[in-house]
DNA sequence: AAGTGCTGCAACCGCAATCGA
DNA sequence: ATCGATTGCGGTTGCAGCACT
């Protein structure tokens, strides 16, 4: 089973291994774009390449592959990542699949490289996301339960979603119109289960308790003058003043101003400084949270979240 | 300037899953 | 149903480049 070692081929017949040469890269790019892979066995022989197919497969896919965004992770990519990371675990294609334009490889890299660490440097376990119980400093007792609860409630709601499949849902935008969630199945379960957390991050790391009823809510940057504002189906985008923003250096500017030092901070006031006391426990009690709707109902974005113009279509 | 240690990431390895004859 | 071939995936390694002494 497996990659058996004619496949692995530079193992057996000497072909060539380590870093791709730009030209390397021409011939392989060339060739899938006239060709198309086919059968990845076969190809670096009809492309011409000493490379075995396994090589050639990764070098396509990680790296020359044309919807591929290199470089610096987004702060929001980053937020997406540690939570399908306390989702899923390392199941690395699987969060891939949720970052457009990402590949597993990058994901894991950047887990490993920046984040794990990040993490680790606040006093949480990068592999339970909850406090780790040898850290010098970490959560106070109080925000330690919640997060406990919150950890609680997310399994809670995963086993829910998967046992309620057939559970009809009251749509809260159109009451008339009940969705059933072989509708939401229209996109990836665990997705849905994402957009609640985000919700939930979102509500603890910076909108204010009293705006929970609102649609969307607001990020202020008051350094730069400008907002983040959250918009239903989870994403977050900047604007001014409601006016969105086109000029991409305005657009430079925000992302320079968002340094490490701030998405520090941020980590900070979501893991330790207790704006876990914004969101709402019926987490704990013994219906323990319905489900993960409540979850959603809770978080500053809504149930609306849920009815995302994929699902209404 | 040279040596050493560290970091980030591309690439490799091997196992599991899937395909298809 | 079986089994070899192929693909997908996650863990790990190796090295280039950078920072520090």
């Amino acid at each position: 089973m497996g990659w058996r070692l004619p496949f692995n081929g530079h193992k057996e017949v000497g072909l060539k291994r380590g870093p791709w040469t730009a030209e390397e890269d021409q011939i392989l790019m060339a060739y899938i774009q006239q060709h198309g892979h086919g059968n990845w066995r076969a190809l670096p022989e009809k492309a011409g390449l000493k490379r075995c197919g396994k090589s050639c497969r990764l070098r396509w896919i990680n790296y020359l592959r044309p919807d591929i965004k290199r470089g610096k992770f987004s702060l929001q990519e980053e937020h997406t990542i540690i939570q399908l990371h306390a989702l899923l675990g390392n199941r690395w294609s699987a969060m891939a699949a949720h970052l457009p334009k990402r590949t597993d490889n990058e994901i894991k890299n950047y887990w490993n490289t920046h984040l794990k660490k990040r993490l680790i440097k606040l006093g949480v376990d990068p592999m339970t996301h909850k406090p780790r119980t040898d850290a010098s400093s970490f959560p106070s007792g109080s925000n330690l339960t919640h997060m406990a609860q919150w950890e609680s409630a997310r399994l809670e709601a995963e086993a829910r979603l998967v046992r309620d499949s057939k559970q009809v849902i009251p749509n809260p935008i159109h009451p008339k119109n009940h969705l059933t969630l072989n509708h939401i199945q229209l996109r990836p379960r665990c997705l849905d289960v994402l957009k609640a957390w985000q919700g939930v991050v979102a509500g603890m790391f910076a909108f204010p308790t009293q705006d929970l009823g609102s649609p969307t809510s607001t990020l202020r940057f008051p350094a730069i003058g400008l907002n983040a504002t959250s918009y239903t189906d989870g994403e977050m985008g900047f604007d001014d003043s409601l006016k969105c923003i086109e000029n991409s250096n305005q657009m430079k500017e925000i992302e320079e101003t968002i340094t490490d030092g701030c998405i520090d901070e941020w980590f900070e006031d979501s893991f330790r400084v207790g704006n876990y006391e914004n969101v709402p426990m019926a987490v704990g009690s013994s219906n323990c949270c319905d489900s993960v709707f409540d979850l959603v109902n809770s978080s500053p974005y809504g149930l609306s979240m849920l009815y995302d113009h994929n699902v209404m279509k």
